[in-house]
DNA sequence: ATTGTCATTAAATCCAAATTCAGAAAAATT
DNA sequence: AATTTTTCTGAATTTGGATTTAATGACAAT
């Protein structure tokens, strides 16, 4: 048996990668109800290559999926990475939670999966825990906010953070769609809208 | 050739809406890669027997989401009939565009469109116009209350719609998957806090 | 160098679903 | 009642993708 040295591992874990890419890509292009020979094109591979490493396609599949709303989850977090000013914070969090334009590929596999969540457990588990993680960053922010006197809220923080997370979602999913006058830049504003509204502070209108 | 007499169309339309009906359960249960015996099981018919009528299928599904959406939309409008009261009228229209349970056939059967409507033009399109329905539905009202001076609206009719259209899109989503803590009213009291904020108005707490 | 394990391919096979079609059944027309 | 047209079925055929497998190359261990 092949002994586990620090190389091999650090090459099982590259090759894993190319493949949860590789059906991240293939999901975002395709849809929940994507091929294996599609992913497996996407890999560079046989279809029995892919096989051979997930011998049951659905587990590649909630692999990808798992990784690529940890990536998108860490992402945002890291946006957030030497920002002091809550204000600052709220907006740039709210901006780098919308896809820039319809060929967003995080987005995209999030959308798809969306819309299979109601009738797939799995999925509906991991979308609701990111949803979840999500509301848990805006509340920290807001009550961080709140506690220094910068923001104002008007409601509970849980609630304020939800809704939130809410129009961020539904955005997403508008620009995904390719709605003619509702961009990125667009839903920005609408959802600074509310979070004017919500912290009574001004938060800067032309910083995006 | 036969002649278009009244019971003949009457038929004719008939046959046409069990299509339309068996599709849409069948897509609600299977989402959006459901398969031709999916429908036919639902309509009760062989394969051939769809087909007869719908040489496409993806024209027949098409057809069964113009005429869902048309449904949700018509079935919400009516919700409205007979009450007067813009603070009512709203409190109502945001309820009635939650899904009540997981089970909602007809949020399932949106939910399943606005996965895909990231890769299909066809379905963007009819989603983008069913939010721009709903947006409108939501303007008028807000606009009527504010005429009324019943309220004091605290942005243009036109963001507050949107946010209120895009507030139910999301936790229809969220509902749809079972989120655990977030059902169909608790959904509504979020989307009712950004309203109350939206509007000064004081609307009902617990008419729900 | 040799051996054995791992990763992969390509071809064969299997399977499920779509598609076609001849003809039965039902409905409409005369 | 006879005829024509429409609707539908069931069986045959085709298609496309999943799965299996034997063979092969790459690599590591001895």
């Amino acid at each position: 048996m092949a002994k586990s040295t620090g190389r091999e591992s650090r090459q099982k874990s590259a090759k894993r990668n190319d493949l949860l890419e590789a059906a991240q890509r293939a999901m975002a292009e395709h849809g929940t109800a994507v091929r294996l020979n599609q992913v497996a094109e996407h890999a560079g591979m046989t279809s029995g290559a892919i096989l051979y490493h997930y011998p049951d396609l659905q587990d590649l599949l909630v692999d990808a999926n798992r990784a690529g709303m940890e990536r998108f989850y860490t992402e945002r977090v890291a946006a957030l990475e030497g920002i002091n000013d809550p204000a600052e914070r709220l907006t740039v969090t709210i901006t780098s939670g919308l896809p820039v334009a319809q060929d967003d590929e995080e987005v995209r596999l999030l959308c798809a999966l969306g819309g299979e969540a109601a009738r797939n457990t799995i999925y509906a588990v991991l979308l609701t825990a990111l949803f979840d993680r999500q509301v848990a960053m805006y509340q920290t922010l807001l009550d961080t906010g709140a506690t220094q006197g910068v923001f104002q809220l008007s409601s509970d923080s849980l609630t304020i953070a939800r809704n939130l997370v809410a129009l961020e979602d539904a955005y997403g999913y508008r620009i995904m769609a390719s709605h003619p006058t509702l961009d990125h830049d667009v839903a920005a504003n609408l959802i600074l809208d509310y979070a004017r509204l919500a912290t009574s502070h001004p938060l800067p209108v032309e910083t995006i």
